[in-house]
DNA sequence: GTTGGCACTCGGTAGAATTGAGTGCTAGCA
DNA sequence: TGCTAGCACTCAATTCTACCGAGTGCCAAC
């Protein structure tokens, strides 16, 4: 079993050879099984030669240790969190399907339209290649240059400033006067607006007009009301996909109602996602992400990297008892598929 | 009780005023408790000077002309979708309590934001008004005519075309030559297509130049590419909101999945939103509205009309047994709401 | 250190008995 | 004729029991 360094987190201490087998034992087949796993059932399927009560004894080390428990006495044992970041840490990477492969492959060649269309495509495209629910999270164009503005008179004392960023994202922010501005005082400002803001960042300062004219007050208007937006979580896009999924994936209703819950407010998802991807991880289980109601499942996290520029995310939400080889396998088979497909020649 | 008038339908002939009574109150009570309905709890609780026995006669021709069924011998009843029919064809108008009328008051003097941001709110709050699943729909922009258009240059030969309409969206669409377009040539597109775009709507033909130089063939593409959508469904924006609040609505974990997977599905939505008004209907009860998977909800929808045009609607997801009053005077408010909050100086 | 053996635990299941809410029917009454 | 009280009947749900068996923990022997 190829082993990879140890993560951060470093409370996993190593487990001897015959510990990590039976361990691995357990996990994989309550994965499969969704059922307590006994000793009996870990000698003979394992490929080490022992007899069960052996299993039994290294079980009982394995949970004084943390990375096993009991439902009830006279059950079989099931991993605790612990016991799946141990299996997690030590998994060998997985392997996508030829079918799955082939499945991306012809997503990705045949997708079309706007940015937006793109992801949301993808995230239904990784749910239904994993059969757990999908996030796909765009960054933000927070650091993108302004490549165009335009102000628009929607009405008398109500103007659209429509901004184009470099990552081609397109914006609208609706700007309110207290007077009538004129469709040449509109014109203007719009101009004076294109002048200003083309090439800038958003985080960038602008010298806007100090004078108290229609047209300046306009610019200046519309700048602040561009300049308003939360740089960090705003403008970041989140698509999630396959939310039914949930209804299979857990079995208790309530459990289903809080994860429902947690995935309608996508900035809380954006900043899980976020707050994984800072630590340096790729999976959170139960409880490491700190988010309560989720802590019956697991996050997996792959980063979408274009010329080795962070550009979003896709993520998985399944059960701790998720299928993590093949899952890890396919987010990052589909991150690699869209950081070029958004790479060659395009933007993301 | 108010009587209005019988809906298109017609099949739901008049009953006579003991066996409508006896009706109401099995719905009512069925609606509160979720339980079969038997005929001493009808007796005791109306105003019908009235035995159990009576009542149960009454029972069997209700069941026997399908407003009722038994779940099994021996248990109470329960309402059949047209017992639900008749029971809302014939139920006064509810009322918002103050509270929620309260929380809608103060929602929408407070809220702010782009069109979007203010339906996908609308969505959430209507959701928690009812703790029902609540969809909002906004108006394509199909017949808004054309503001202001916009190709700006991306790289060599992507270009993105930005066009602002009347009612105030902006919609983005990709550009994509087989030759390296210049900036030049990029401006001259642009000011051609806004000249020849502005004040049309996207069902006008317009006479694009045959010329065969490079400008002549941007401004094709543009033209081409924004006339390519889907005049209908494209531009619908859907808003859900409380998706999670399907989990509490219904018992089944399988009824759950199928109600989720429909509402991932937002051009579903959007047609059976569409489907129910078509009808005339403000409600579509279980298999009323053809749509399997859902035959065991209820849908309301209300148009939102704003100077007469339809702009949009919003509408609430439960369960048969939904609060059907309640349900649909805050559907109206909300919708009643919308449109004032952008009828009155603003579009939709 | 490993193993076979054994007593023990305890959730799950199956069956029987019981309950009780609710029905349908009928005979009698206004 | 319509209503009602009464009654036998039905059947899901509940409770109780017994029991099974998967699985454990422990121990003595190898």
């Amino acid at each position: 079993m190829a082993r990879r360094p140890l993560k951060k987190p470093g409370i996993v201490a190593d487990l001897d050879a015959r510990k990590a087998t039976i361990l691995e034992a357990v996990v994989r087949e309550h994965i499969d099984t969704a059922q307590p796993v006994g000793s009996s059932s870990v000698a003979s399927t394992s490929d080490l030669a022992i007899s069960s009560a052996t299993v039994r004894s290294e079980m009982v080390t394995l949970e004084r240790e943390g990375y096993l428990a009991q439902p009830h006495t006279s059950a079989g044992r099931i991993p605790t969190d612990k016991g799946y970041r141990y299996f997690v840490d030590h998994l060998q990477a997985g392997v996508v399907g030829v079918a799955q492969q082939q499945q991306i492959k012809d997503f990705f060649e045949n997708v079309r339209g706007e940015v937006e269309d793109v992801l949301a495509q993808t995230s239904t495209l990784l749910s239904q290649l994993t059969s757990y629910t999908s996030v796909v999270v765009g960054a933000g164009h927070a650091m993108s240059p302004i490549l165009s503005t335009q102000l628009v008179n929607l009405e008398a004392r109500h103007q659209l400033l429509v901004t184009v960023f470099a990552d081609g994202s397109v914006v609208k922010h609706s700007v309110t006067t207290n007077f009538d501005a004129s469709h040449v005082e509109v014109a203007e400002a719009s101009r004076q607006l294109h002048a200003l803001l083309i090439g800038t960042t958003l985080d960038a300062r602008v010298q806007v007009p100090s004078r108290s004219d229609h047209v300046a007050s306009l610019v200046r208007d519309a700048v602040a009301t561009l300049h308003a937006q939360q740089p960090t979580v705003d403008g970041e896009q989140v698509f999630i996909g396959g939310s039914s999924k949930v209804a299979e994936s857990f079995d208790g209703v309530e459990t289903v109602r809080k994860v429902l819950a947690i995935l309608e407010q996508e900035l809380l998802v954006v900043s899980l996602v976020q707050d994984i991807l800072d630590q340096g991880l790729s999976v959170a289980i139960g409880s490491e992400h700190g988010y309560e109601p989720l802590s019956s499942c697991a996050v997996i996290v792959a980063p979408v990297t274009i010329d080795g520029h962070p550009a979003g995310a896709v993520g998985l939400l399944g059960p701790t008892r998720m299928k993590y080889g093949e899952a890890m396998a396919a987010a990052r088979a589909v991150s690699a598929h869209l950081a070029h497909h958004f790479g060659g020649d395009e933007r993301a």
